[in-house]
DNA sequence: AAGTGGTCTAGACCACCTC
DNA sequence: AGGTGGTCTAGACCACTTG
């Protein structure tokens, strides 16, 4: 062995990775210990740790106090999706970005949308209809609901000026955040809102946050035709 | 001060996240230096680079040598995905899986597979068309791309018995996946694959997969009408 | 009950980057 | 050039969980 440098924990993270790409241990193998692991590369117990704590958050590896680490016999594909402020997208691609109220007013909240958040009883809340456009041409409409308990003041914002979007993402961080995707058939609402065709196929975020067990928001943004959402860099 | 217990790196993000939370720190605003914060909070430099470590993972703080660390002025939705194996999503379900081979065969890659797969050059691949059933009933049709130059086993598995889906996430592990996330709208073969309705709108998820350079596969998932993707837990 | 990963500490040195 | 976060170590103790 004897090893000139000194590992870095990604290099031991490589290494075990390799180990595993390379059938050395397979699915629902259970790997060494990470004391015998250390003293086989050579460092501390904690840079093995960092490495399989790595490891561990890609979904690569399981680990269990006393029932050691194993290689996850089903794997997942784990993505990390980062979803921007929406001018802040817009203006990323170079458009420019403008903004159209449609409509708010408190409202009584529907079933879904009190589902989506928790929340078992009925309730009023602030709805706030708004058009995000990317160089004069729709992007994304936003359906919105706002907890007026949770976030009084958003009552007193000038919803006409800065998008709801934009005012709660900096004002109002949030501790939990639930999304959820899929295709939706535009109907004539769609259609009228957004300037697209009557059975366009629209790709739907809806987004649900919490500050504590506080509901802020539940939000659904409909994109336009062709829009994608892509993971990592 | 005088704190009876030991703070948990837990402890100390919750505190942190906090101060931002109730807009000690703004959005931009530069936080102490993690020995001061250490000192304040009577534990080791260590256990702040821990908590910091993690709400910077989160989106929430950006860190940087000698520049310190400054709360995010934009702030993203940071959401996590997991696409588990087809059969595994089904079975979770409680239904039954099925699955049915359409064809397979060694033909040029398309310009768009080539692009997405970082190729430059056209080239050969093994193209699978397979349909999984929940209960008999279509759920997912992949159209995949692999690469047998990677992965020349591929060509001997009997992919009748056994999904390309499940063969690769067991024996393939890879290095990196892109994913892409759309909607499309079902045109006459679509129809005819997943017995649905020409105009239906069907989320796509597309992958990509590489080891080290090299290319494994790349996919093409349509779903059925009202599928959706989740995040977390 | 014992073994394994998880955490905390204290200190040292390093690497990067802004000032 | 100096200050900040990033890493590594060595050791101790803790908490979970399985055999």
């Amino acid at each position: 062995m004897s090893e000139g440098e000194r590992l870095s924990w990604t290099e031991v993270r490589d290494r075990i990775h390799g180990m595993i790409l390379d059938s050395t241990y397979m699915p629902g193998d259970k790997l060494p210990r990470d004391e015998d692991l250390a003293r086989s590369f050579g460092c501390a117990r904690s840079t093995v740790h960092r490495a399989m704590g790595a490891l561990s958050e890609s979904g690569i590896v399981e680990r269990r106090r006393k029932g050691g680490t194993t290689v996850r016999a089903d794997p997942v594909t784990r993505a990390t999706l980062d979803i921007p402020v929406t001018r802040r997208e817009i203006e990323a691609k170079g458009m420019v970005h403008s903004y159209r109220l449609i409509q708010k007013s408190m409202q009584m909240i529907p079933d879904a949308v009190a589902e989506g958040l928790g929340l078992p009883a009925p309730r009023a809340m602030l709805r706030v209809e708004a058009l995000h456009l990317a160089d004069s041409a729709p992007y994304i409409f936003e359906d919105r609901w706002v907890c007026a308990q949770t976030v009084p003041e958003i009552l007193h914002v000038d919803l006409e000026r800065e998008s709801a979007n934009e005012w709660l993402v900096h004002n109002r961080p949030y501790s939990r955040c639930d999304v959820r995707l899929y295709a939706h058939k535009a109907d004539h609402k769609d259609a009228a809102r957004l300037s697209v065709e009557i059975g366009d196929a629209l790709l739907i975020i809806e987004r649900a946050t919490w500050i504590g067990a506080n509901p802020i928001t539940s939000v659904r943004a409909t994109t336009m035709p062709g829009y994608q959402l892509l993971t990592g860099s």
